[in-house]
DNA sequence: TTGCTCCCGTTTACGGCGTAAACGGTCGGG
DNA sequence: CCCGACCGTTTACGCCGTAAACGGGAGCAA
């Protein structure tokens, strides 16, 4: 089963050193970095990381395996990165970032927003975006222990909380209530996300296993279980995305009564 | 930070050697089970996995160690699992098994309720039970990936998403609309207990980690972020039941909606 | 009783893991 | 010209999962 290839790291020994100067003298070689990124340091290891686990899953990045992946051996990682735990850190600190790359001109770029429902609206589809981005990292960013016990999941940042909090804040919600807002969010959000990468994970590691006749032995698995019988081609539809907006916006509707009832009343009901 | 300490295994290699004759005559076999459990079998083993990784950590458990604490080598766990990846399947099996154990008298015990909304309610607080039961054990639940791609945790078996379909369907959701029910019921649980736990384990590994000043270093930390350290003190307290029993009927209310409106409009609103 | 056979835990062994420590080559600056 | 700093390599250690061979006790047939 999945024997991992023993992966000789052949073909490194006598490539060009000396990286760091390549583009200052550009005489004697200057194509080297195209066998290898030119040099190691920290951002491009965790690059690589992130795209070892894209394409061979989480339990097959080791830090041999990622060393020669970068044409190096193990022990030189260790040179920009304290260890393997801690590179998974770097490994979700790094994709949780791309929250605020305005790659796509106005997609998500949470840092400039109308409202606080603008503001949930583009936070959620810009973790949506990640998540599905790199769904084989999204469950490390969903379980690595935080910072702090109440930065919750996938909101995992001091500065991503603060705006979350601020931006509910100007918007009119008491303390209590912007609190309550971002933890029935953080769960939201949380439930939702794993639940599509773990299903993206599932079908994909379901095509490279034949496994004899699926269609026979799916069959007499659900002889038994008549409803899900019968709600097996609704079951295997994918409507993420409908379903991800449609619960978005009742969280949102939720938090605007609740805010709403709060200004009109007065009254001490900042709980959700 | 965090790092793992390295867990020498010590005051292991001297026990107590041939436990198994202590007691051998006095009937068959009948006190022995003090010292160990009076020989193996698959139960014993995944329910020792159970204690160790409540006690120990997910992170903690290898073969060796779980024998060890059943008083036995790893390699005699073989005989009765397969390998690690399938006596962690195995675990999850068994905890998540405990829905149906009537141990309350009456809690949880969803295979005896009365409509629809008293089954999601009573399953909600079964499988918040056992997330809390086992919080180190719970984010295996959530993770593991499942049998079928729409199996989603932490409703982990056949029978259960049956018991679900099925125990809607008689309440008069249409298929589409008891699967949009399944898979927002399924999210909302994933999102809600999955953070729980993972505050819980947040807070017990800050416990054991004095590590110099905690309070002027959060102070410092939280300098720069004004509604962050406003709302502190909001942050750390625990409404996580509250807050899951609003979730939860405000899921209930949305459900509820949508089958009144199918049913008086007879339109196709079985999207939820 | 003897001896066989199966059951079941142990021993041994292997390759891979994370990582500490020592090593060596190749720079730029005195 | 040398020297120290930088940075990737080599070597080594203990732990991991697990394949394979081993051994001893229980049950049973003769």
């Amino acid at each position: 089963m999945a024997t991992m290839s023993d992966q000789t790291s052949d073909q490194t020994s006598d490539d060009v050193r000396d990286p760091d100067l390549v583009a200052v003298q550009e005489g004697p070689e200057a194509a080297s970095e195209l066998t290898r990124p030119a040099g190691l340091d920290r951002e491009k290891i965790l690059q690589a990381a992130i795209d070892f686990i894209d394409e061979e899953g989480l339990a097959a990045l080791t830090m041999r395996r990622l060393g020669s992946s970068l044409g190096v051996e193990a022990m030189a990682l260790y040179r920009y990165v304290p260890g393997r735990e801690d590179l998974l850190d770097g490994v979700v600190d790094r994709v949780v970032e791309t929250l605020w790359d305005d790659e796509d001109g106005d997609d998500v770029y949470i840092g400039d927003h109308s409202g606080w429902q603008d503001y949930l609206v583009r936070l959620a589809h810009g973790m949506r975006r990640i998540a599905l981005a790199h769904p084989a990292v999204f469950p490390l960013v969903a379980s690595r222990p935080p910072a702090a016990p109440w930065v919750r999941p996938p909101l995992r940042s001091l500065r991503l909380v603060e705006s979350f909090l601020g931006t509910l804040h100007d918007g009119g919600f008491s303390d209590q209530a912007a609190v309550a807002a971002y933890r029935a969010y953080s769960s939201f959000l949380l439930g939702h996300l794993l639940l599509e990468v773990t299903q993206i994970g599932a079908q994909v590691s379901l095509l490279d296993q034949p496994e004899g006749d699926p269609q026979a032995q799916r069959e007499t698995d659900l002889a038994e279980y008549p409803s899900l019988a019968r709600a097996e081609p609704l079951l295997g539809q994918d409507k993420s995305a409908a379903e991800f907006e449609e619960s978005l916006e009742n969280l949102l509707d939720r938090l605007e009564r609740v805010l709403h009832e709060a200004k009109n009343s007065g009254g001490d009901v900042g709980d959700l």
